[in-house]
DNA sequence: CATTTTGGTAAGTCATGACTTACAGTAAGC
DNA sequence: GCTTACTGTAAGTCATGACTTACCAAAATG
């Protein structure tokens, strides 16, 4: 349920391009929305949303307010994801033994590197 | 551009709902629509939705037709979600170090388990 | 203290998309 | 061939949410 609020955040291509700019620094509202084509209480609107469910935190510093890439939602998104290439993996790798009985040997496809 | 059709599919709770009755064996429609509160009709258009990025994927069998997970959809989410940590993890590293600097050892909070 | 900078919020508009019912097509069973 | 599953598509309704402009609050700056 938790997870619908992340797709969602990310789901939208402005959402989505405010995100990415916070991939190497924190910036300011004024300085996103300067990279957008939207207007600055658009990108408002957009943090609040990426606020709210953990994709990004604020630290206030004077009159400006610093964004940043909250790590909480990358991390649930991070475990959503590998719960379900486990579960995936596992249940069709049982669907292909049974379809491919006896056939040459087992290829593991399911390596993953990092 | 594509990350956004994916999020999107998934940001849906019946969408993601379907895409998750997935997880263990492959099904025909009406079976999915019994498990959903949504009429059939309803299912068959979300399974289209979850085709077009590539989450889902079909084989007719007789009159039915299967639906399983596609690998590719959660490939490129997975990816994405990667070079992210990466990133992240990089410029905000470097950030922590420029603020404690000097301060006690370094942590290792990057480290990743698998 | 007045002004400026910065940014969140309110209210209203408009497009998108998640449903519904009705209909059309295709493969199996008799 | 005719009927019976099983499914996709068309058309229309309705809620949601992504924008806009206007306004208000708070911290720096002179």
């Amino acid at each position: 349920m938790t997870y619908g609020k992340i797709f969602t955040a990310l789901a939208d291509d402005t959402r989505r391009s405010i995100f990415e700019d916070l991939r190497e620094t924190p910036r300011s509202v004024s300085e996103l929305a300067a990279e957008q084509t939207v207007s600055r209480p658009a990108v408002s609107q957009h943090l609040k949303v990426l606020q709210e469910c953990g994709l990004v935190k604020v630290k206030p510093v004077g009159t400006r307010r610093l964004y940043s890439i909250d790590t909480d939602g990358l991390a649930m998104l991070r475990d959503y994801l590998d719960s379900y290439w486990s579960d995936v993996l596992d249940a069709y790798q049982r669907e292909i033994e049974k379809s491919t009985e006896g056939k040459s040997s087992a290829r593991n496809s399911s390596a993953r590197k990092r």
